[in-house]
DNA sequence: AAGAAAGCATACAGATCTGTCTACTGTCAA
DNA sequence: TTGACAGTAGACAGATCTGTATGCTTTCTT
């Protein structure tokens, strides 16, 4: 176990961020949660903007692997999955610990001064666009690039009016209207 | 002229909130841009959130005047005003100063704690879908409750592809779902 | 003209936050 | 056994940030 404790501080900042937000939580929160000392974490990330790098790194990972592993398990045929994108979508939505899209979050605090932050966000969205016009074209939808991304606008308008106005059934409506848009084309 | 500062306080932490997000903004540098005494801010805000809960109330008062107006202009009839939402959307979105919806990055930095500025942010979604709702019933579609929720979706996930991704183009493709959307019903 | 009210300038208290320095403590390998 | 190495503890520098205190000036009203 060569770097334990770098991980438990990625953990513990994960949680803590995705909670309270980047610029609400202080370094010594994380420390003092994690049980970790000031100078190890100093060690494995030159300052407070790499954690959060790396922290929304591992988001990024965890988060496809979740989301993309539980469509799988939920649909059997592509058409399956693609609707299952949206049962996954208010399982999340629908949890207690639901803080909203961590990758919003993060465009909104920082915007413009922060850019390999910012970066890390679109990169995760542009992946998810990438996974739902996979889903798309293997379900053999003619003409499929405005269908994807309009599925992924429902999609990120749920995860908005489920986190601002904490509207739980936002993900069930989302499906609605992806059906419609599936039975038109 | 009874309280020219005070407007001119909100002015100002609007244009810097916006810009750089409500923790990035110091109180200093609202003051050295606005030009006014910190005391006199005080005497108007006896906090730092009583100034974010009234920039996000003025915020939300001139946003929906500027767009609800815009949409009037573009549409003459309820069915042509429900397409010129999207239109004004792509306006925005297409602005230089563009920099999300400030009340999802208001709900993104004062998630959990500040119970006073998430309500303002909910709210504000509230009324968007409210017009939005009262379109849709003027137009004359049967079963309007689902409908305008679903525009609403296309108008928020466009939103965020706007921010996050810099897609200029998302407010178009927005709309393009949702005349799908509305020739189905 | 005079007094009240609003605003200004500046210093400062106190908290907090990032990041550094130093000295100590285990642990594992050669 | 010894020496490299990772981690710990805690103090501390320096910046920043919210909010206050005080004394002065401008402006408006009467």
């Amino acid at each position: 176990m060569p770097s334990n404790r770098k991980q438990h501080l990625v953990e513990t900042a994960l949680k803590l961020f995705y909670q309270e937000g980047f610029h609400s939580t202080g370094i010594d929160k994380i420390l003092a949660e994690s049980g970790v000392a000031k100078m190890t974490l100093y060690k494995h990330f030159p300052s407070k903007d790499d954690l959060i790098r790396a922290v929304l790194e591992e988001r990024d990972k965890r988060f496809r692997e979740w989301f993309f592993g539980r469509v799988d398990e939920l649909g059997k045929t592509p058409r399956e999955r693609l609707e299952a994108v949206f049962d996954v979508l208010t399982e999340w939505i629908q949890g207690d610990d639901f803080r909203g899209c961590m990758f919003i979050n993060a465009a909104a605090e920082f915007s413009s001064k922060d850019d390999a932050i910012s970066k890390v966000a679109a990169d995760h969205k542009v992946l998810m666009c990438e996974f739902l016009d996979g889903l798309v074209r293997e379900a053999g939808f003619p003409n499929p690039e405005p269908l994807s991304y309009q599925l992924a606008l429902l999609v990120e308008g749920a995860i908005v009016m489920g986190h601002v106005c904490g509207d739980k059934e936002a993900g069930v409506k989302a499906k609605e209207a992806a059906l419609v848009l599936m039975a038109a084309k």
